[in-house]
DNA sequence: GGCGGGAAGTTTATCGATAAAGTCACCTCC
DNA sequence: GGAGGTGACTTTATCGATAAACTTCCCGCC
């Protein structure tokens, strides 16, 4: 900088003021200094700025997983609306598990991200430490914190709810809730779980307890074996709702080992709208979050705490949609 | 680090080597600077570090596209990779175009990353501008830069001569190859084709120009699109081999549109071994590299960049092995 | 006894930017 | 005409660490 400078014949206050597009600086000048940058091949040194202003430009976004199909969305989403507004992004996953997220929020504090997204998991309002600092968090997703957080909520209860009632429109009598198990105490598991069981109360069915299948990971495989298990127990059963796609698409697969037809044995459906659901054979039917609207309201979110971190929590629900294909038909 | 150093009755330097494990301190004192650290709850400045030393701790890992499977498994495996050698990883999307990869290395060094781990798609050895600069890059998958980078890449000749021949030995005489256009000069696209003709050529049968179909882009929709005009052209086919798993899937979909059965009537494989690909139905017959073995290297190649940027250039061709699934029985 | 050779610390001089305060010329307006 | 204001810079004092050079002090050994 101190070279540019003195190409340009200013002080390297000037300079500064150049590359940050502050005021105070006259045309000619600036001109002088745009140059004198070009041709020197001058580039800001990040760590000198950062540790001067206190600023690093870069958001985190910790994920359990980044490579499971929702959350890579997610971040691609999030990385590409944070550039919009010029911060970068940092992935940390988390495992999914509560010490990795307090981990991610650590380590943003440690690499002084000026703001931390968090799709939690693990850590929940009542019995976990939450975090310690005032750094800006925007919760994504699940967990609720009791406003203490932005806070961008699924429309989990609702969406489950609107999917159960389409399996019971397409005349479904015994819909299985293929879910998380209850006592993990996982905010979505639960939510969808009352959602799915207030939908069925109102049209007059009764609940099953046989039909929720509480699965030890929501993985394909744990899909896939619960659809063993539904069939081998020998209960009728004649619709699915999967708590996630990837589960769903597990089901699928496990359906098929059993000789079930999906849609003509089982209806099958799903909540996520992965990529992936459109091109099964049959086509998922799953509840559509718009993840673009979640990005970009967390973005803003986030940016607009780091902007002003006294402002009062808001908290958010995401639009959804609920996507009919071949797996309801 | 200065109210640490006072707790404990060092000096800040002292505190410096405790805090990096550096030599040259006796265990009382270390006890009680660790004890000084815990108390005032001391974190390092990472960017006061990082302009002094020069060190980032951050490897950059660019990336096409973070939501497709592919990368997305890739960047799990490195990010875990890199923190058990102590770095940090920022990810990046380049879009898969050539200027996103010139972007992605221009950034890499404005943010400092102590290495880059380009997965390059774009770029490729001969017409484009290369990287400038001196930085430690690793290339990774596809473009090959004739020896001017360390390389990992992909096997794909001949495991794609593989997948071919493994199509033929189940009876398959006329084999469609959905690929992408020969004409992108996409080194992966050419390198799997010419595997592709050469297995045929193995065996002595005629490769059939009506059966290469070259995709606009390496997508489920255009994979479907594929199946569809294949199906269309009238030419018989009893074997598809796809590009990529995301095609495959998209092909699967598009044979299920038109009526053919897998693998009664066509077989289909593709290549990565995508996570969905085991609980597709039919399952998917794919070419599976080994991920978690590029990760390590491309991990290990770029930290030993970093810490002797002058040593010759190496290459490498990642394992793999062909998974045979109910899509080729 | 004196000298080489560590080990254990301390001092000093930056790394490259920016916030905040200071200078200076010029202008405006009562 | 002078107080006050403003625009366009410059100066100064850090931000928080670390590399490299510099002290001590102690030990072993010819």
């Amino acid at each position: 900088m101190d070279d540019v400078a003195r190409l340009a014949g200013v002080s390297k206050m000037t300079v500064s003021n150049v590359v940050n597009n502050r005021g105070g600086v006259s045309e000619p000048v600036r001109r002088r200094v745009r140059e004198a940058i070009e041709r020197s091949g001058y580039r800001v040194n990040v760590s000198a700025r950062t540790l001067r202003s206190g600023r690093t430009g870069v958001i985190g976004l910790a994920v359990p997983e980044i490579d499971r199909p929702y959350f890579g969305r997610l971040a691609s989403h999030v990385i590409e609306r944070a550039r919009r507004r010029g911060f970068h992004v940092a992935i940390e996953q988390t495992g999914a598990a509560a010490a990795g997220e307090i981990d991610a929020i650590a380590h943003a504090r440690t690499l002084q991200f000026d703001g931390l997204i968090l799709s939690a998991v693990g850590l929940d309002g009542r019995d976990r430490t939450p975090p310690e600092g005032d750094h800006p968090i925007v919760m994504l997703g699940e967990q609720d914190f009791g406003g203490r957080f932005d806070h961008i909520a699924m429309p989990n209860e609702e969406a489950t709810a609107a999917a159960t009632a389409h399996l019971l429109d397409r005349g479904c009598r015994a819909v299985a809730h293929v879910t998380g198990r209850l006592d993990w105490n996982l905010n979505m598991v639960n939510a969808r779980h009352r959602g799915h069981l207030g939908a069925l109360a109102a049209r007059g069915v009764e609940a099953d307890p046989a039909l929720h299948v509480g699965l030890d990971a929501l993985t394909m495989e744990a899909g896939r074996a619960a659809a063993h298990r539904l069939a081998a127990a020998g209960r009728p059963f004649d619709g699915v709702l999967a708590v996630t796609d990837t589960v769903a698409l597990g089901v699928l697969r496990g359906l098929a080992d059993v000789g079930l037809r999906v849609p003509d044995d089982v209806r099958v459906a799903g909540f996520d709208d992965i990529a992936e659901a459109a091109y099964l054979v049959p086509a998922l039917t799953t509840v559509a979050p718009d993840h673009a609207w979640m990005a970009e309201k967390a973005v803003e979110l986030v940016t607009e705490r780091i902007a002003d971190p006294g402002r009062p929590t808001s908290r958010y629900v995401a639009p959804y949609e609920l996507v009919i294909r071949e797996s309801t038909r």
